[in-house]
DNA sequence: CCCTATGTTCAACGTTTATTGAACTATCGA
DNA sequence: TCGATAGTTCAATAAACGTTGAACATAGGG
């Protein structure tokens, strides 16, 4: 019941699956706060986001980011630790991952994200 | 009744929204063959989607494209002619919408896009 | 002026979605 | 061993979504 949960393979990786993803509020969110993270190369685990909603809630939404293939869940004793699959969005498309995440950062006040560092654009 | 339907201000536009329209298989594949049409500068109306799905249901998938600022509609006699809202995309979300082109194109095969031209990669 | 082609509107429908709370499982530390 | 902590599962609910078809509006051509 604890195994690691399952997760597609690049190659299943599904655009439009992706997108739907990435269009909810609250998932947007979660997969800004990893990229922030990302910068540590370090992993976050679900009591992290737990300003954004319930717990069950949050487990909702975190199999969704699984099962599109936007984040990895590695599970170690009672905490799920999870980070985003960046080298195979990367891969499997080019630029999308961080145009989201910049274009999320540019509205970070009104989609009500932590603004947790500067904005990563350069001039 | 055929006065130019609303879209909203730049400013207006919403990257949820824009994502949620975007994940749609129909509507992706609508703005897919708009970006298509781009490069020879010109619009498409209506008809020129029967192939995706009913008139009706077309009618809907416009309305949203148009009510989250991807596209423009012009009224012209008793056609509508449609084409994206490229400058204000690219200036609200800069790179946005050529990632999920290109994305869509790699996918061409996957999600039944019409492969009219050549994929836009450069190597 | 009618007929046709183009597209919209509306109501109906079945499906999927996000959210909630209560009950549960599993791990760690005292 | 007990209790607290972290997170899942499940059922219920309300709202939003995509699709359909029938009826409608409008403009242009014979």
């Amino acid at each position: 019941m604890s195994r690691t949960p399952l997760h597609p393979t690049r190659e299943q990786i599904d655009l439009p699956l992706v997108l739907d993803c990435l269009s909810d509020p609250i998932r947007l969110a979660i997969v800004y706060q990893l990229a922030q993270q990302e910068r540590v190369s370090s992993e976050l685990c679900c009591g992290d986001f737990n300003g954004l909603s319930g717990k069950s809630n949050l487990t909702y939404h975190f199999a969704k980011l699984r099962e599109c293939g936007l984040m990895l869940t590695r599970v170690a004793g009672t905490n799920r630790f999870m980070r985003l699959r960046r080298e195979d969005m990367d891969a499997r498309f080019p630029g999308l991952l961080d145009a989201v995440i910049s274009s999320a950062a540019k509205d970070a006040d009104r989609l009500q994200l932590l603004p947790e560092c500067e904005v990563v654009e350069a001039d």
